[in-house]
DNA sequence: AACCATTCTGTACCGCGAAT
DNA sequence: ATTCGCGGTACAGAATGGTT
């Protein structure tokens, strides 16, 4: 196949190794060997600097990684034109998702997709808002939903749709909440937030802690929204999250979640990102259309 | 420091299949 | 039948890390 060097290089690059990428790619070792030389010969500069350990890119190496990440992207891209223009709907989209939305949004849209194409896979990988953005940016996955995600130069929010924070606390435990909770009126609670700002919803809360000059204290921290959740459904605190992070345990009793009133909470967002530029493939468009869809219906407050 | 095993890349040579 | 491109095996050599 005419990608063949391409895609044998990338995997160089990705594992660091000539070996590794052999056994990734089921070739020989000195097979994988010759066609980088061959590369580097025809190109007349060395992509690599060949150590003991394995091989690192050199500076030219680094500027033609760019060039042939791209271009594989741009070839999956008119495979799946090709694949449309003979009525095949076939291909792999890499989502990157935000735990707090595995449990409804995503794999919502996912059965919603399959059931109209079956022939496309999916797969499906977790991260804290940040990772989802940089997983974006690095085109490691193509769709992304994150958050409360920070603008970056690389990547677009597809569609975003309002999704307020609450406080999610277990109905039984006895912590006392005003009819309309701003989170200075939680500072003298026993907090359960995420560790850090990496995480969307933590970032949401400092940013309004640093605003109102308020010192955030937590009891207990979990880079996992079930972990924020069964902490708070034990009585352990109060914790703070969308409402679709625990939108089955509100129904079903265990939970109550209150909308925070504070303006930055109230309106925060959860977005579909694609990476800014690239030209998706057909049926990770179509994906996007899908999902874009489901958010808007989940957004509980329509946007301002 | 010397030795040895391991890991990794590079080269020579060979076989296979497609193109001419 | 010959040529060409590609990949496999076997082997050499260099670097590294552990042991004595």
């Amino acid at each position: 196949m005419f990608d063949t060097t391409i895609r044998y290089f990338c995997e160089v690059a990705r594992l660091g190794s000539i070996r590794r990428a052999a056994e990734s790619l089921n070739v020989a070792t000195s097979a994988l060997s010759r066609q980088m030389a061959n590369l580097e010969a025809t190109l007349g500069t060395p992509l690599f600097e060949r150590h003991a350990r394995g091989v690192h890119l050199t500076e030219a190496g680094r500027l033609f990684h760019e060039h042939a990440r791209a271009t594989m992207l741009d070839l999956e891209r008119v495979r799946g034109e090709i694949d449309a223009l003979a009525g095949r709907h076939r291909g792999h989209i890499r989502v990157c998702t935000v735990e707090g939305l595995i449990g409804d949004l995503v794999p919502d849209a996912v059965a919603d997709f399959r059931a109209r194409t079956p022939d496309v896979t999916l797969s499906v990988l977790t991260d804290g808002t940040a990772g989802v953005v940089r997983a974006v940016a690095d085109d490691a996955v193509d769709v992304g939903f994150a958050f409360h995600p920070q603008p970056h130069r690389d990547v677009e929010v597809y569609q975003e749709a309002v999704q307020p924070l609450h406080v999610v606390v277990a109905p039984e435990a006895g912590f006392r909440l005003p009819a309309r909770p701003r989170l200075r009126d939680l500072i003298n609670l026993p907090l359960i937030i995420p560790p850090d700002s990496s995480y969307g919803v933590r970032q949401l809360i400092d940013g309004v802690a640093r605003a109102d000059s308020l010192v955030l204290r937590p009891v207990l921290t979990s880079d996992s929204i079930t972990g924020l959740r069964e902490m708070a459904a034990r009585g352990l605190g109060v914790t703070l999250l969308p409402l679709p992070s625990v939108h089955k345990d509100v129904r079903a009793g265990r939970l109550r979640a209150v909308p925070l009133a504070d303006a930055n909470l109230r309106d925060a967002r959860v977005g579909i990102l694609v990476r800014r530029g690239r030209i998706l493939p057909p049926v990770t468009r179509a994906f996007l259309s899908r999902a874009g869809l489901l958010l808007a219906e989940s957004s509980s407050t329509p946007a301002p």
